[in-house]
DNA sequence: GCTTGACTCTCAAGTAGCTCGAGACCCCAT
DNA sequence: ATGGGGTCTCGAGCTACTTGAGAGTCAAGC
């Protein structure tokens, strides 16, 4: 019988974790001097000790390692329980591999550029948004601004308040500036399905914009420098080995009159 | 000016986290309602927040986040931080692949024995020791025994006492049974350096056994079926790709009168 | 028998980054 | 005035321990 001092030298575990062991119920001592409550320790204990620490290298938490012993090892939920520790060690093998690939291209980034962007673009997850919506070909990108204000014209009164910020949606394959694919979406809730039409006499649509992963960065200023927020978001996604899933959207987070002055985010779902 | 929970929305943050950043300084709301403590965000912190989420994902800790921003960019202290997350992450990758194989080895056994050994072998650092030490050449290994007694039989009356188990370490290439070149060491204090010479006449040497990674398992029982202990041993040390590294010991951690029989620790120092 | 120093005990708090719940307050629409 | 949903603060909980305070224990030397 060993006190625990000796213990922890021969299993070459600290005292602190003994004892944690032990109040958890995993290692309890072979015996507790009911006087002085001194824990002491055999010999013997060593297997059970090495099987504990055996398991926790596999990855396995106490809770699930005290189940195990205790339980008496039914082989068939141990294999089982391996088998789905071994699927979420290598989803956390990919996950830190793609986190060191995101450090070493902000590296080469900084070591390009001598210092940090102002805004950065992060990888978010859409939610699926219902929207009455209105799609248009217009030839200039300024007309938006007029679809946006002819919508909130139409919606404002028929008592139809957006959920949340509005957006657009652009879809054409590829960028003309005098023929733009634009959809102006407005997020309601699930119920609303009809609305009037705009004082431009075009007709709502009522669906649902699908979720999923997405690049998003923030544009804070005038529309004419947005193309810089473009720029990043094209050249963070071909970085991190992405691919373009969808029409890209630019949500209208400030009211016109915000004295801060616009912001729009930018978001394209990816993978 | 949106309060949390729109903020939370277009930011798709929780409003939980949300409180949290604010609370720990990285992100303080725009403004606060010093009536109602409602906290006001707006849409220009937009920016900072995506900043806080990008290098959140690059694996820095909120704190180290709050002195990157706060301290306004050294860029070369950033780079500095960011080689070292680089070095943690790819150390930490290289952590968790060794882990999956682990758990795989496991696995593998589990299927073939189908069920889980009453013994593990475990990885632990051996600290450098300090002993006293015979070193012989015997014909038989049950001579081990004698040596150890003699051993103990010079110690104890020179009031010199072992500060750990005494062990054995074996020090020929392959095994002969009837030609042991054992070393059997008694851990001392590093002050103690001369002992008596033993009963039968042999010298102690004073030296310190080195310390380093070994695998180590017990053996709970005779010596006769201490094979078993080092046919587990060996097939670990090859499962995981591990090689030896130097003499393996033998300690022997129970009294011989023990009630419980004998219980002995085998380590293999690796790699 | 007393002192000294090493060891052990219990209990509480701290770690990171939040999440969740309780109980109270606030805002807005009817 | 009321009701429902949003918000506030504060405290606990999560993992696997570690650290520290303050008190009690053990063995050896005087």
């Amino acid at each position: 019988m060993y006190r625990i001092g000796e213990f922890s030298k021969i299993s070459r575990i600290p005292v602190s974790a003994l004892r944690y062991y032990g109040d958890c119920g995993l290692l309890p001592p072979q015996a507790i001097d009911p006087q002085t409550g001194y824990r002491y320790y055999s010999a013997a204990q060593l297997p059970r000790l090495n099987r504990i620490l055996a398991l926790k290298d596999l990855g396995l938490s106490l809770e699930e390692i005290g189940s195990l012993l205790d339980g008496e090892l039914p082989a068939a939920e141990l294999r089982g329980m391996l088998r789905l520790k071994s699927a979420e060690i290598s989803h956390a093998v990919t996950e830190q591999q793609q986190m060191l690939s995101r450090v070493e291209a902000r590296l080469r980034l900084i070591e390009s550029e001598g210092t940090m962007p102002e805004q950065e673009v992060v990888l978010k997850e859409l939610d699926p948004i219902h929207v009455l919506s209105i799609r248009e070909v217009v030839d200039a990108p300024t007309k938006i601004g007029d679809l946006i204000g002819d919508g909130f014209a139409a919606l404002m009164p028929a008592g139809v308040m957006p959920t949340a910020p509005c957006f657009a949606l652009y879809h054409d394959p590829e960028f003309k500036p005098d023929e733009v694919d634009v959809e102006i979406a407005f997020p309601v809730g699930d119920e609303v399905t009809v609305a009037p039409n705009t004082p431009g006499g075009r007709a709502f649509q009522a669906r649902t914009v699908p979720g999923g992963k997405a690049a998003v960065t923030v544009h804070h200023g005038g529309y004419d420098t947005i193309d810089e927020a473009y720029g990043r978001i094209g050249s963070w996604i071909a970085d991190n080995g992405l691919k373009f899933a969808g029409p890209p959207q630019e949500a209208y987070l400030t009211q016109p009159d915000d004295p801060a002055g616009p912001v729009t985010e930018i978001r394209f779902p990816v993978e």
